[in-house]
DNA sequence: TTTCTTATTGATAATGATTATCATTTTCTT
DNA sequence: AAGAAAATGATAATCATTATCAATAAGAAA
């Protein structure tokens, strides 16, 4: 039994901001808590807008800075999917979604996620990282993977 | 000795301007050549600021239009490396330089293009497009895979 | 070559996402 | 409770990209 495996939860986040100096406060937490509860990638302005409801006061600007911090200390992903703004997604998912690759339709703008890697591809992603690294004497953090092409629905019309 | 390797040249975009119904003006041109005699990734800006010197008339909307025909036709790369502009490059590169993927500093923003495969990279990536295709009926037309992280001159400093 | 039709261009204004400012408010520490 | 520092939110400022539109140039027809 693997226990490893146990799903990290918002704790380790909000453990993160104080570790690192920085105040927990109430935006931060229902920007974090928006970011738990959704599958998506959503954008700044979605997430303002989701976040709102629970906490009217809050400023856009929050959500910029709030999320820039995330993107710094590697919690977050920052995304660009070709739509002239950037989406952002938790990388330790506390609802499972983990590590995860892209497919993006270039006609509708749809992404998939899919996780189901075939084992090659983990080994090969290691293999190559440890290369990498060795050959240009870079320190790899992380590493996005997107196909670009056209989605079934986009394809039947 | 495979023939089919010979390098392609503009003379194929060129080519393609014409059976595509569009016509081959004195702008495109230059764009085009600028993008051939580069192992960049030019901006926008960039791209015009050299574009300007042999041709100075030409007029930045031109630029953003004609990159925009190059990307929806699959001759040319629109990358974003988180700078908040877009960067090209030339799909099937003139003076050798082919599908290759990227190492991008998130601390100085430097990009080290990588073509040194290992078989097992390419082999796996034919695999997992198949893969992908069939199981999400997925059209794919091209992928970008990116290593984040911190490059030789910003670790030493 | 001249004329005609239409794609293309470039100047300019408009848009929209992200950043910079700064006075005010919170948080955490004494 | 008081003070120092961090965080916030309203607002203005930037900056890349798009939209408009009258002027121009390319290719087809004559
Ligand atoms: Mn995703
Ligand atoms: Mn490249
Ligand atoms: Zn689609
Ligand atoms: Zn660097």
């Amino acid at each position: 039994m693997k226990t490893k495996t146990l799903k990290s939860n918002n704790h380790d986040i909000f453990f993160k901001f104080k570790t690192n100096g920085h105040r927990l406060t109430a935006p931060r937490k229902a920007i974090i808590t928006i970011l738990s509860n959704t599958n998506n990638h959503p954008s700044v302005e979605e997430i303002y807008m989701e976040v709102h409801k629970q906490y009217p006061s809050i400023g856009i600007t929050t959500v910029y800075r709030t999320l820039d911090l995330l993107v710094n200390w590697g919690l977050v992903h920052k995304f660009d999917f070709g739509e002239g703004k950037s989406r952002y997604e938790l990388i330790e998912h506390p609802n499972g979604l983990g590590h995860h690759h892209h497919l993006i339709c270039v006609n509708c703008k749809k992404i998939i996620n899919y996780t189901d890697f075939i084992n090659d591809e983990i080994e090969l992603f290691q293999k190559l990282e440890t290369r990498l690294s060795n050959k240009y004497n870079f320190k790899i953090k992380h590493h996005i993977v997107e196909f670009y092409g056209i989605c079934e629905e986009c394809i039947n019309k």
